[in-house]
RNA sequence: GCGAUUGUAGCUCAGUUGGUUAGAGCACGAGAUUGUGGUUCUCGGGGUCGCGGGUUCGAAUCCCGUCAAUCGCCCCA
C-alpha cells in the first residue's frame, strides 16, 4: 500500500452512468416492464396471434432497403471488431455492418419471406421486446424502449386471389384487406381498453395513403408533388392555419381539399357507407368493418395521417392521446415481403411503444402502484417464515423454508435475514414484503400460521410436515 | 445535431452576500420490547456536493469545459 490510495481509488471507483436514454430497472420498474409485456402478450394471444422474435441487431442493409430516409441517421451502429475489413468499413463510412434494431417490420418481412411457403395464410404474428434508436431523448422518447408489434401477413382469402386483376376479384381483395386492417386495429384497441383507457382518452386516427393520392389526383395535383403534400398535411397542426396555407399555396387548393376531405371524413365517421366521388372505397370498407366490430367510437378518420415510414402502401393509423406523442402507429405494407425476396404478400400491422404508453397511463391514473405491480407479476411472497425466538425453533427456519419451496406445491417463501428475534419486527417485515401468510415455527415439529391480510391466526398449531398442503389449499393452489 | 433550464445521501429536498467537521425527512441497520403487524422513541451506517479544470487565503456556492436529466426545435420507424 503506497501513500496514494486516493488516486488509486479515483480510477478504480470511477462511477460510470448508464448510457443516455436508457433506463435501469430496479424491482418496481422491472415489475412494471414485466406487467406491460405480459398484458401485451395476453391480448395478442387472445386475438389469435403467435409469438415470434428476431435478433436484436441486424445487418444494416436490412434497414437501408426500405425503412425510409430518416432512419439511417438514427441507427445504432454495431460491429464485431473481429475482422480488419469491418473496422476499415466503420472508419471509412461511419457505418457498421450491423445495426441495433430500430423497428421490427423489416425483420418480420425477412422472416416471413424465408419460410412463406410453409406458413399459415394468413399468418398472424406478434412480438414484444427492446428496440434502439440513436435519437435525442425527450418526453416520451428514449434510446432504448420496448415495443409491441402485431402483424397479419396475407389475407383471409385464397392466396391465388390476393392479386386478382378483374373487377370482381379486386373487390374481394379490397373487402379482405378491410377486414384484416380492422382485425389488427381491434387487437390494438382491445389492449387500450384493457388498461382502462376509453375512447375519450385515446383515438385511433385512420387515414390512407392511396385514398389521399386518389383525392390529389382528382384535384389534378401532379404525382411527383404528392409526397410534399403528405409532409405538409402531417405537419399541419404544428404549422398552424396561416403558415400551412402559405406553404400549401401553389401546391393545393386548400379550401377545395378541405371540403372534400371533410365530406369523406363525415361519411366514414358514419360507418363508411357513402359515396365521396373519388376512390375512397378502401377506407369506406375499413370503416364499415370497424363499425361491424363495434369499434367506431374508438376511431376517427384523419386523412392527414401520413407516417414517416416509406413502406406503407394504403391504410395508415396512429393512436393519439391529448398532450402526448402517438402511442402506437401502423398501417398496410403490401409490397415489403416481396422486397425481401418472398412471395407478393399483402400485410398490415402496428407497433406500440412502452414509453409514451407509460406516460399516458400515469397521466390517467391507470398505472398500478409499485406494490400492486409486484403482486400482479407474482412477486408477492405467499409465505414468510419466522421463529418464535427460541434457539430450537430458530434452527428450523431455513429447513421449513426449504421444505415449503420444494416439491409440486413450490410456494413462494421468504424469511428474514435480520438478527432480531423480536416477533413484532419480523411480522412487520413480513407485511413489508406484502406476504400472504406468516408461519411462526414453534418447535422442530410445529408452527403457527397467521393470515396477514385478515390478521387472523389459525387455531392451534400445524405439524410442519402438513404445512405445505394446508398453506397451498388456503392459497387456492 | 441545435437552444433553454437543472444536477447536494438510495429517494424528496434545505444549505443564508464564498468562511470551521455539509443538514433534514423518508428509506436502510441496531435497540427500546426472550411471543404477534405498516405507530412511537433512541442510536447508527451512508455524501469524491455529477465529473474535470480555473478564480480565491478559502468553493456545494463564482467562471469555463464536459457528462446526464428535463423541456422545446429537427426528426419520428
Amino acid at each position: 500500500m503506497s501513500q496514494s490510495p486516493r488516486s488509486e481509488s479515483k480510477s478504480a471507483g470511477k462511477q460510470i452512468q448508464g448510457p443516455r436514454g436508457t433506463r435501469d430497472l430496479y424491482p418496481a420498474e422491472a415489475a412494471r416492464r414485466r406487467w406491460l409485456l405480459e398484458r401485451w402478450r395476453e391480448v395478442s394471444v387472445r386475438h389469435g396471434f403467435e409469438e415470434v422474435d428476431g435478433p436484436t441487431f441486424e445487418e444494416s442493409d436490412l434497414y437501408a432497403v426500405k425503412s425510409g430516409e430518416g432512419i439511417l441517421g438514427e441507427l445504432f451502429q454495431a460491429f464485431s471488431g473481429k475482422s480488419p475489413d469491418e473496422v476499415e468499413q466503420v472508419k471509412a463510412t461511419g457505418r457498421g455492418p450491423f445495426a441495433l434494431r430500430p423497428e421490427f417490420t423489416p425483420t418480420l418481412a425477412r422472416m416471413y419471406a424465408a419460410r412463406a411457403a410453409g406458413l399459415p395464410k394468413p399468418c398472424k404474428w406478434f412480438m414484444a421486446g427492446p428496440f434502439f434508436r440513436a435519437e435525442r431523448p425527450q418526453r416520451g422518447r428514449l434510446r432504448e424502449f420496448l415495443q409491441w408489434n402485431c402483424d397479419v401477413l396475407g389475407l383471409d382469402i385464397a392466396p391465388e386471389k390476393w392479386h386478382a386483376e378483374d373487377a370482381e376479384g379486386r373487390a374481394e381483395v379490397a373487402e379482405s384487406k378491410a377486414r384484416t386492417d380492422a382485425e389488427v386495429i381491434a387487437c390494438c384497441v382491445a389492449y387500450l381498453e384493457s388498461t382502462g383507457l376509453t375512447p375519450a382518452d385515446v383515438q385511433v386516427r385512420v387515414g390512407s395513403r392511396t385514398v389521399v393520392d386518389g383525392l390529389l389526383d382528382d384535384m389534378r395535383v401532379p404525382g411527383e408533388k404528392h409526397a410534399e403534400v403528405f409532409t405538409l398535411l402531417d405537419r399541419r397542426a404544428k404549422l398552424g392555419g396561416e403558415a400551412f396555407a402559405e406553404a400549401a399555396s401553389g401546391l393545393l387548393d386548400v379550401a377545395a381539399f378541405d371540403a372534400r376531405r371533410e365530406g369523406l371524413e363525415s361519411a366514414l365517421k358514419a360507418g363508411g357507407r357513402a359515396d365521396a366521388g373519388f376512390d375512397s372505397a378502401s377506407l369506406m370498407r375499413l370503416f364499415a368493418s370497424l363499425d361491424e366490430m363495434g369499434l367506431l367510437s374508438w376511431c376517427t378518420p384523419d386523412l392527414s395521417i401520413a407516417r414517416g415510414l416509406a413502406y406503407y402502401t394504403g391504410t395508415v393509423f396512429e393512436v393519439i392521446a391529448d398532450g402526448e406523442r402517438a402511442v402506437a402507429g401502423g398501417g398496410r405494407y403490401d409490397n415489403l415481403v416481396e422486397l425481401f425476396g418472398g412471395p407478393r404478400t399483402p400485410a398490415v400491422g402496428f407497433a406500440m411503444g412502452d414509453v409514451v404508453l407509460s406516460l399516458l397511463l400515469q397521466d390517467k391514473g391507470l398505472m398500478p402502484s409499485d406494490e400492486e405491480l409486484m403482486g400482479l407479476v407474482g412477486q408477492r411472497p405467499q409465505v414468510f417464515v419466522l421463529s418464535n425466538g427460541t434457539d430450537e425453533a430458530d434452527a428450523q427456519v431455513r429447513r421449513v423454508v426449504a421444505v415449503l419451496r420444494r416439491g409440486d406445491l413450490g410456494l413462494h417463501v421468504r424469511h428474514s435475514y435480520k438478527a432480531t428475534k423480536n416477533i413484532g419486527k419480523l411480522l412487520k417485515e413480513a407485511s413489508g414484503w406484502d406476504a400472504r401468510f406468516a408461519v411462526i415455527v414453534e418447535s422442530p415439529g410445529e408452527a403457527s400460521v397467521k393470515n396477514l391480510q385478515t390478521g387472523q391466526q389459525w387455531e392451534g398449531r400445524v405439524a410442519i410436515n402438513a404445512l405445505a398442503e394446508r398453506l397451498a389449499a388456503s392459497l387456492g393452489k
